[in-house]
DNA sequence: GCCGTTTTCGGCCCGACTGTTTTCAGTCG
């Protein structure tokens, strides 16, 4: 967790420094704050066994910020950090998080009113106070107020899975519009982050204006932050914010780069169209006012030396360099799944039979899933003992062979989503698993264990050979429960060793593994599959989500066992 | 404070929009 506690120590110092127009550094501290927040190891790891030389190997550390690290992993504290603190006692992330209040905001309120937090904040917007304070008026008062109204009626960022099909809406009716040429997802969106914080959209048109007053009449919009000739920032009904910007369709490619990659990519690639002397802004990419490229992002890129980059990649993650060196790899595709290695069936949790869930799937254009009920003791699903598991084999028979009738050459597998027990033990015999066709095993109860007792539970049951899959291996669900400790470089290597495949679980609030540990997994050579978890007919099309989570880790087809037919898949378990 | 197939010193992404100003600073993505 030392982590996360630089992140937000690192990224107030950033704030302290711009307060105080220290230039330069601010940025420095920013984007080395962002590159520990995503960083795969404790840094506290990285200083156990390479020292400080280790730590200065990591992107963005250099002396000064390695040095910092050492006191806090050291001491619990950053002297620099609590001496700017001192100066400025404020709740930073409070504040900023805030529509339209930064840094000099912050200082100026502190400095003339003393506000530390949000409550003193809305006191004092509220009582008209930040009117009177040089360089802010009654529309600022009104905007900070708005801003605390909208902040508190919103829950922070969503899952971006369960925002999709009213993002996916949206964009429909932009595209409608009869000035709209094309409209497309920009921002997290785009990039299939996990969670996102508000909708982008990006339109190209020769009628901005028009486009942008449009949008501005959808019944949705609550509120306009902003709107100009090319761009308009709102809240829509459903407690969230919009985006929407305009382009001229010629410069497509150069606009959905500059309005899809993180902060990070975009200032990267900028600057190296600067080592070029050129200028890359969102209308294209210049010499001297002579238009490069810009109509398409292949163009762009390829003429700064570069692959294209999948927008899932394009988190200054080392995509850039890969694109440089050619070595973007040729991602997993959207269509490239042919079965689904866990479905669950009315004959536990889920809500459709055997039959159904095999409809369905059959219609969303798989060759076959794996039928994956909860095990006995996970009670409350009433989970199948090894009886019941026997009977359901039989009724899988049943269902492939009016499959068969219809000829139809869809195929149901037997599996079993079996229960990991406190020891690393199964709750199912033996003998029974090696019936089924497919094994998968989780962890449901006892989540808290040390990391290491919780590491050998998981190890033991990939040692046993009749477990092909580990499903949703840390547990997590986002939003709502934190993944339980584990060491999942070591489950990563003890899978490799036992040929155990791990699970991308698809559920848009599991996404279980992260990225980071999928490429981790990739990169050692691991297997993985891509499953729905489905309870529900109307699951199954969240694998899409499991797709866009093995792109944004590096996964190419040849790493998900099932991007194969079932037959073949079949022979890469156990 | 970090970084380097032009650099170990001299740079540090780019543009739109707002509010409070009379030419621009602050914020955002």
């Amino acid at each position: 967790m030392i982590n996360q506690a630089l992140v937000k120590i690192f990224r107030e110092i950033a704030v302290l420094l711009e307060m105080k127009e220290v230039p330069f550094k601010p940025q420095a501290y920013e984007k080395v704050s962002y590159i520990i927040g995503s960083l795969q190891e404790e840094v506290s790891d990285i200083y156990k066994e390479g020292g400080i030389k280790a730590l200065e190997d990591i992107p963005g550390v250099g002396k000064g910020i390695a040095e910092k690290i050492e006191e806090y992993i050291k001491t619990g504290h950053i002297k620099d950090y609590e001496k700017l603190k001192k100066e400025m006692p404020v709740d930073i992330e409070g504040l900023r998080s805030v529509e339209g209040i930064g840094p000099k905001t912050i200082l100026h309120l502190y400095k003339k009113l003393g506000i530390k937090n949000l409550d003193q904040l809305e006191k004092s917007a509220k009582a008209g106070k930040i009117r009177n304070i040089e360089g802010m008026g009654e529309k600022t008062e009104e905007k900070i107020l708005k801003g605390i109204g909208f902040l508190k009626s919103s829950g922070g960022r969503l899952v971006s899975g369960f925002i999709m099909p009213t993002a996916k809406m949206f964009l429909d009716r932009i595209r409608a519009l009869p000035e709209v040429g094309v409209a497309e997802f920009a921002g997290s969106l785009r990039r299939r982050q996990e969670t996102i914080g508000d909708l982008d959209f990006i339109v190209f048109s020769k009628k901005p204006e028009a486009v942008i007053e449009n949008f501005l009449k959808f019944p949705e919009v609550k509120h306009v932050y902003s709107k100009g000739k090319h761009k308009a920032l709102v809240r829509l009904d459903i407690n969230i914010d919009a985006d929407i910007s305009v382009v001229s369709p010629e410069s497509y490619g150069s606009a959905m780069i500059a309005w899809t990659g993180n902060k990070q990519h975009n200032i990267d690639i900028r600057k190296i169209a600067e080592k070029h002397g050129w200028l890359l802004n969102d209308f294209g990419l210049w010499k001297d006012k002579v238009s490069l490229a810009s109509k398409t992002e292949e163009e762009v890129y390829n003429k700064m030396g570069m692959d294209w980059i999948p927008p899932e990649m394009r988190n200054d993650s080392g995509e850039i360099k890969a694109a440089l060196e050619h070595k973007i790899p040729e991602l997993i595709g959207y269509d490239d799944l042919k079965g689904d290695l866990q479905v669950q069936t009315d004959w536990t949790d889920g809500e459709h039979s055997i039959e159904e869930m095999a409809k369905a799937a059959e219609k969303l254009g798989l060759e076959y899933i794996c039928i994956t009920d909860h095990t006995k003791s996970l009670a409350m699903t009433g989970g199948s003992d090894e009886k019941k598991l026997l009977k359901q084999m039989a009724e899988i028979d049943n269902v492939n062979s009016k499959f068969k009738i219809q000829s139809s050459k869809f195929k149901i597998l037997k599996g079993a989503e079996v229960n990991i027990m406190k020891d690393g033990s199964l709750d199912i015999d033996d003998e029974t698993l090696a019936m089924l066709d497919v094994v998968g095993a989780a962890v449901h109860h006892n989540f808290n264990m040390s990391e290491d007792d919780m590491t050998k539970r998981i190890t033991r049951a990939m040692k046993n050979p009749n477990v092909d899959i580990i499903f949703h291996p840390t547990g997590r669900i986002i939003n709502k429960r934190e993944a339980y400790k584990v060491n999942v470089e070591e489950l990563l290597k003890i899978a490799k060793k036992t040929k155990t495949v791990m699970e991308i679980d698809a559920f848009p609030d599991r996404l279980d593994l992260k990225d980071e540990y999928i490429r981790k997994g990739v990169e050692m050579g691991v297997k993985f599959s891509i499953d729905s978890d489905a309870h529900h007919t109307s699951h199954l099309q969240y694998l899409e989500y499991g797709i866009a989570q093995a792109r944004r880790g590096w996964a190419e087809a040849k790493d998900i066992i099932n991007t194969r037919p079932w037959q073949e898949m079949l022979k890469l378990l156990k």
